[in-house]
DNA sequence: ATTTGACTAACGAACGTTCGTTCGTCTAGA
DNA sequence: TCTAGACGAACGAACGTTCGTTAGTCAAAT
C-alpha cells in the first residue's frame, strides 16, 4: 500500500498517454483511488511528478549505460547498449516516453538537465563504435556520432510499435537491428 | 494578408512546439496579432485547427510518395522515397510534428485515418523494399516490414536533431542513410 | 495521544468559446 | 456621384468549465 509509489507511477501512465498538459490530476487521482486533492499528501505538485518521472527515464537509461560491459571488443559493448537500450524502453515504456517527448514542459534547467543526460548516454554509444571502428571488431569508415544518431532513432522509436509477444522476441530484435545497421 | 493561413501555419507551430494541449487560443492569437476569440471569424475550434494541421502533414507526405519515381528498380525507387521523406521533414518541421505526435490528441475516428494513412505510406517502403530484393538490386534476406520501420524511425527522428546548414546536406544525408542500412 | 492520509470545500487563474458591437471596405441602387 | 446597406474582421467582455492547488476536518492507525 506506497500511495505515493502507486500516484508517481500512475502519473507517468497518465504522462505518457496525454502528455503532460493533457493529463489531470483529477483523472490521476480517479486513477489512484483518490481524490486530486488527495494527491497533494504525497507531492509536492503536478510539476514535480514530471520531474520525477523524467528523472526515473533518466536514471534507468543511465544505469543501462553503466550496466552495460566494459571488457570486451567496441562491437560487443556496442550489442550490450543496445539490448540494454531495449529492456529499458520495453520494461519502462511509460518513463521512457515521457522521458523522451516529455521533457520540454520542464523549465529551461531541468530541460537542460535532460538534454545533457541525454549527450552522455549518446556518448555511450560513440564511444564503443569508435572503439569497433579501430580496434575491427566493426566496418570503419563510418562516421561514429552519426552511426549512434541513427542506432538511437531506431531504438528509441521501439517504444511505438514493437508488441510482445510477437513475431520477434528482444534478442532477436536486437540480432535485427544489428544486422539492420551491418554491425 | 491571407489571415486564415496565418492562423493554421502559427497553430502548427504552436503544436509542434509545446503539444495540442500546451497551445493556448490566446498565444496563438498573439502569434499572429489578434485576440483569441478573433481567430473564430476564421476557424471552427481549436481541434479544428489540430485536423487541418495533421491533415497537412498527411498530405504532405502522401504526396511525396505519390511523387517518387515509379519506374526504376527498388532501390532506386526507395532512395526516392528516403529523399522526399526528407525534404518533407525538413521543408515542414511543424506540421511532420504534430503529425507524428499530437495525432493523439484527436477523437478516435480522426486518429483511425492517421494511422490509417500511415500504414498506406509506410506499404510503399515496404513495397519499394519488396521489389529491390526481387529485383537483386537491393540485398535479399531482410525483412521488409522490419527495414521500413528502422527506416522510417530514422527519418522520423531527423526532425529532432538535424540542422541546416550542417556538416551534412540533404543529399548526404540520403547518402548515409541508406548506406547505413547497407541499401 | 499523535500522526497520517483521506475527505469536503473552496480558491484564483486559465481554459476554449460565444456574444454583442464596432469599424472599415466594397457593391448596388438612386 | 452619392449613398445605403451588406459584409468580413477584429474587438472587449463575459460565459461556463476545468485547471492546479490550499485549507480545514475527521477517522483510522500507530
Amino acid at each position: 500500500m506506497n500511495t505515493r509509489e502507486d500516484v508517481v507511477a500512475a502519473a507517468g501512465r497518465m504522462f505518457a498517454r496525454y502528455g503532460y498538459h493533457g493529463a489531470s490530476m483529477r483523472e490521476l487521482g480517479r486513477e489512484v483511488g483518490l481524490l486530486a486533492s488527495s494527491l497533494y499528501s504525497h507531492i509536492g505538485s503536478k510539476q514535480d511528478l514530471l520531474v520525477e518521472v523524467v528523472a526515473r527515464g533518466e536514471e534507468l537509461f543511465g544505469a543501462s549505460a553503466r550496466r552495460a560491459p566494459t571488457d570486451g571488443d567496441g562491437r560487443e559493448r556496442l550489442r550490450g547498449l543496445v539490448a540494454g537500450h531495449i529492456d529499458v524502453v520495453l520494461d519502462h515504456r511509460d518513463e521512457v516516453r515521457t522521458f523522451l517527448n516529455e521533457a520540454r514542459a520542464l523549465d529551461a534547467p531541468l530541460r537542460a538537465r535532460v538534454v545533457e543526460a541525454r549527450n552522455r548516454y549518446e556518448e555511450s554509444f560513440r564511444e564503443a563504435v569508435r572503439d569497433g571502428m579501430e580496434d575491427g571488431s566493426l566496418p570503419p569508415g563510418a562516421d561514429p556520432a552519426l552511426t549512434s544518431i541513427f542506432l538511437l532513432s531506431i531504438l528509441n522509436a521501439l517504444e511505438r510499435w514493437f508488441a510482445e509477444p510477437g513475431r520477434l522476441n528482444r534478442r532477436e530484435l536486437a540480432e535485427e537491428i544489428m544486422s539492420f545497421a551491418s554491425l
